[in-house]
DNA sequence: TTCCAATCCTTTAAGCTTCAAACGTCTCGA
DNA sequence: TCGAGACGTTTGAAGCTTAAAGGATTGGAA
C-alpha cells in the first residue's frame, strides 16, 4: 500500500503538486482512502482479536454460505490467487475456526465450512468491524453515500471494460 | 491482491446484497474498485517491466525529490513500516536504480537517491502507468471525476477524524 | 560533561501474496 | 474405454508486510 506518484517528467523543484492528469489524482485519492481504512481495520483486528484481515475476510465469506465453499470459489470471492488459499485455510483449520473436507461430488475439490466456534468468533469480529466502518464513514451524509456508491459503480464498470480482451491485445 | 490473474471471462463477484448497513456496502465497493485497479497495475508492471508495485512506488517518491530522501521519510510517504524499507531499498540498490549513503549530517540516517539509470527506467514505467490509469477511468465524465474527488476527500477527512485520539481511547 | 530519552535503521519471526509448475481428478468425444 | 484437455488444488521460489527487539547516534537536560 502506498502513495503512487505521477510521471512528473520535468521534476520541478518548486511546486510539488504538478499538473497531473485528473485521472491520476483521482486514483491516488481513492487509493489513499482505501489504504487508510484498510490499515485501520487491519490494525484493530490484530489489536483486539489477534486476527489478520485475510483470515477475517475468509471467515466472512464462509459465514454467508453455511453449506461451505470450495477453495476455488473462495479465491474468486476474495479476489486472491488460488495458491494463496492453501496455507490460509490450513491455518484456520488449525485454529479450529473452519473445517475442510474433500467434496463428495468431486474429489478434486476441497470444501471449507465454518465450525460453530468459528461462527462465534466471527460474529464478534464482524460486529466490531461494522462499528469501525460506520465510524469512519460517519462524516458522509446519506445522499453523499448514495452518490458515492453510484460513482464507484461506474468506475468499476469502466475499469472492467478496459480489462476486457486484455489478453487479445 | 489479485483474482484477475487468469482472465476467466466471467467475474460474478457481486452476489447477494445482504441488507448490511449502507456504510458497509460503500466500503466494500470502494475496496473492490481499489483492488481492481491496483491488481491491474501490479500485473501489468510485472508483465511489461518485470517490476513490482512497491518498487515502482519507491522510485516514484524519489523521482519527486532529486536530492533524495531518508528511509524514514520514504516510509512515511509510502505509508509502509520502517522495517519494510531496508530490504526494498537493498534490492533497488542491487538493481542499480537507486543509490544509498549515510547522511552527511546524521550518521544514523540513510539517504536514498535515484541513479540516472533509475530515473530513465522510472520514466518509461510512469508513462505506461499513467496510460493505464487514464484508460481505466475513461468511463467517467469530467464532472463525475470532480464529484468523486470531492466525496473521497470528505471520506478521507472523516476517517482521519475517527482515528484521532485512537490511542487516548 | 555526563547521561538519558528520542530517533534512525536493521534484524527477526511470522504471515500474506503472486506466479509458475506439477499433480490428481474429471469430462467428453472418438 | 481410452485419451486429451480442462479443472481444483498444492508446492516452491521470490518478494512484500508488520510488529517487536536491538544497536547506533543524536540532542538536550542535569
Amino acid at each position: 500500500m502506498s502513495a503512487i506518484s505521477s510521471p512528473d517528467a520535468e521534476t520541478r523543484l518548486d511546486q510539488a503538486p504538478a499538473a497531473d492528469h485528473p485521472e491520476l489524482r483521482l486514483w491516488l485519492r481513492l487509493f489513499t482512502c482505501s489504504t487508510l481504512v484498510e490499515t485501520t481495520i487491519r490494525r484493530r483486528l490484530r489489536a483486539e482479536f489477534g486476527e489478520t484481515l485475510p483470515r477475517f475476510d475468509l471467515l466472512a465469506q464462509l459465514a454467508k454460505v453455511p453449506a461451505g465453499l470450495t477453495l476455488s470459489e473462495l479465491s474468486k470471492r476474495m479476489m486472491v490467487s488460488n495458491g494463496n488459499l492453501t496455507a490460509l485455510v490450513e491455518r484456520l483449520v488449525e485454529a479450529g475456526w473452519i473445517e475442510r473436507q474433500t467434496s463428495t461430488t468431486d474429489r478434486r475439490a476441497q470444501v471449507a465450512r465454518l465450525t460453530p466456534a468459528g461462527r462465534g468468533a466471527f460474529r464478534k469480529m464482524a460486529a466490531a468491524h461494522e462499528r469501525w466502518v460506520v465510524e469512519m464513514t460517519g462524516g458522509l451524509a446519506p445522499h453523499e453515500t448514495e452518490q458515492l456508491m453510484g460513482l464507484l459503480a461506474k468506475w468499476k464498470a469502466s475499469a472492467r471494460r478496459a480489462l476486457e480482451g486484455e489478453t487479445a491485445a
